[in-house]
RNA sequence: GCGCCUGUAGCUCAGCUGGAUAGAGCAACGGACUUCUAAUCCGUAGGUCGCAGGUUCGAAUCCUGCCAGGCGCGCCA
């Protein structure tokens, strides 16, 4: 496995305070040969050093002995004949900080250009198979804002899964069947009747939206009047076929457009048509899980957790939606998912407790089932709400936001926050190219790199070649800063894949840029000095490949030119 | 009423499952382009981490109670 070097340094001085204090110890300058797990971090503030444990710390009750005591016993064994450690001290109430030799930085470079696009990568995952079900939404009309949202977070979360070692697919679960798809194959028929003159009222319960209108013009022109002789049921039956079919249409061509690639696309209908929702309720009525009251089936689901139980066969002997949903998700681990992640809007997290009984009922453990609640954005321009309803059907469109704003923008701006915070995404601000924007601050970064390299190859310097001689010219502060930032890229990584928060990447691009931009200002790559030329190529060069790793896992684009 | 989420600089947000003097960006003010892209940089100023307790060497972070905002509590999806 693929060991980040910035991990095994920190291992290293993990090993090294254990082996100090256990010299301590044999000394008898120490009483206690009981070490606690120990925990070593990087400090905010660069005057803490590269390294800082609170170790001391943690030991004191142990060893019944003042921390800074501890930390002054410790550093007095420490072994550094390697060299490794430029500066060592005691800090504050206790802490021991460490300062690596520049030397031992450069490495981190090497590392980069040696894994390339799979920089940062780890082996977590180990080939576990896992699914992540998102935007999901009903092909009753098309996307908005909110479904970018869930798109943008689902699919990153998907991209990093994949990129630390999981076995990842992407879903889109279709609800193709139901009340609402009736409902809207009772809208278009309506609309479609109105057409031809027929002086009839649009109920409220209809989708209002003009799109709607447009559907049923359409089907007046592929099949004229027909649909009026065929009677009301087949009528509307065959408009909600019609528009649900042109709706998907839709939003497959906003995913597209928007850089989203699902794996499957999986319909509800379909659980009906090979049995599975009926073999699900009669293995739950047969195992007494489900029960009947009132004319229905109810789910005990407050035996799971939930606080009442939910019905899942109407007492009409309609299923509900959940009990297409306890078959689906059923469906999932029968296909050999071991982990199934589901990115919801935050309005549905009342569904969250169902759910987790539907798993442990059908013999999961329920931590197999994790829900991302991504909340909801306010759609602003110019600092001003645009009002949106979608009852009247009025709203921005995602289509519409993709078009004026562009899709690396939108993708950008939707991972620049947790999902678990509210985002207010600005039209304006989104289009703007200044640093207000922090997509094209870290754009930016990869276009200016792209045009040094380029430069340098007109002069015939190439830049993925190592030299040692040439990276040990790198000494400028800027300089070793943004190696040891790149050096922390795995991590961050590492981090974003545990808790699965795409936003933590995007934080720390935004980060590097800043590094980069700062350098950038101060110093010139390419110099009269061939060998420190060279060496300040390698390293824009690597800052390149970090940017690039990032954002292609953010599913943002890296421009060569800007 | 019950449940979930949120509350950090004027604004928008980070804060690495308990660490040091709580950090960015924007807005404000003052500076930097004869240079590899100024879509950039440098500097200044800005805080009772909603409030009150508790846990301990140490709390923005964990626990309890309040306050404010958002969302959810259907034989809807």
């Amino acid at each position: 496995m693929y060991k980040a070097y910035h991990n095994e340094m920190k291992q290293k001085i993990k090993n090294l305070i254990l082996q100090a204090a256990e010299r301590a110890h044999q000394k008898g300058e120490l009483p206690s040969s009981e070490f606690p797990s120990i925990d070593i971090e990087e400090p905010k503030l660069e005057e803490h050093g590269d390294f800082s444990t609170n170790a001391a710390m943690i030991m004191a009750s142990v060893q019944r002995m003042p921390p800074r005591k501890i930390a002054e016993a410790v550093l007095r064994n420490l072994d550094n004949s390697e060299g490794m450690i430029s500066g060592m001290e005691i800090a504050g109430p206790g802490f021991m900080n460490f300062f690596i030799h520049t030397a031992f930085w450069y490495p981190v470079l090497r590392e980069i250009f040696e894994a390339d696009t799979r920089y940062g990568f780890s082996d977590l995952g180990k080939g576990k198979k896992v699914q992540v079900e998102f935007v999901s939404a009903n092909p009753t009309g098309p996307l908005h804002v909110g479904h970018g949202r869930g798109a943008a977070v689902g699919d990153s979360i998907g991209n990093i899964l994949s990129f630390c070692g999981y076995d990842v697919s992407k879903e889109y679960y279709i609800n193709d069947s139901g009340r609402q798809i009736q409902t809207l194959g009772r809208s278009v028929f309506l609309r479609y009747k109105q057409l031809f003159g027929e002086n009839i009222p649009f109920p409220e319960d209809c989708y209002q939206g003009d799109y709607i209108i447009e559907l049923a013009k359409t089907i007046r022109e592929e099949k004229g009047g027909g649909l009026l002789e065929c009677g009301e049921d087949t009528a509307i039956g065959c408009a909600a076929r019609f528009a649900a079919e042109s709706i998907m249409k839709g939003i497959r061509n906003d995913l597209e457009a928007f850089g989203v690639r699902f794996d499957s696309w999986f319909s509800e209908q379909s659980l009906y048509d090979s049995g599975k929702v009926d073999a699900v309720i009669r293995d739950f009525r047969n195992r007494k899980i489900i029960y009947e009251s009132d004319g229905a089936g109810w789910f005990r689901t407050t035996d799971y957790g939930d606080e009442k139980d939910r019905v899942v066969v109407r007492s009409s002997g309609q299923t509900t939606y959940f009990a297409s949903d306890i078959a689906y998700h059923q469906d999932k681990f029968d296909r050999g998912f071991e982990r199934i992640i589901d990115v919801w809007g935050a309005d549905h997290h009342g569904y969250m407790p169902r759910m987790k009984a539907a798993i442990e009922a059908g013999g999961h453990d329920r931590n197999q089932f994790e829900v991302i609640l991504v909340q909801l954005v306010n759609l602003l321009r110019g600092g001003v709400p645009v009002a949106m309803s979608t009852r009247a059907g009025e709203f921005v469109t995602l289509s519409d936001v993709i078009k004026e704003v562009g899709r690396d923008a939108a993708r950008f701006l939707f991972l620049t926050r947790h999902y678990d915070s509210p985002l207010d995404f600005d039209l304006e601000l989104a289009k703007k190219k200044t640093n207000e924007n922090p997509v094209f601050y870290v754009q930016y970064v990869h276009a200016r790199i792209s045009s040094i390299v380029l430069k340098a190859r007109e002069k015939g310097m190439e830049n993925e070649a190592e030299d040692e001689a040439a990276v040990a010219m790198l000494k400028e502060p800027e300089e070793i800063r943004l190696i040891k930032t790149m050096a922390r890229y795995p991590e961050v990584v590492r981090c974003s894949v545990e808790f699965m928060e795409p936003h933590r990447i995007t934080f720390y691009l935004m980060d590097l840029a800043a590094s980069f931009h700062a350098y950038y200002n101060k110093h010139r790559v390419l110099t009269d000095e061939p060998v420190l030329s060279r060496g300040r190529l390698y390293l824009v060069s690597a800052v390149k490949k970090v940017i690039r790793n990032g954002l292609t896992l953010l599913g943002v684009g890296a421009p060569e030119k800007m």
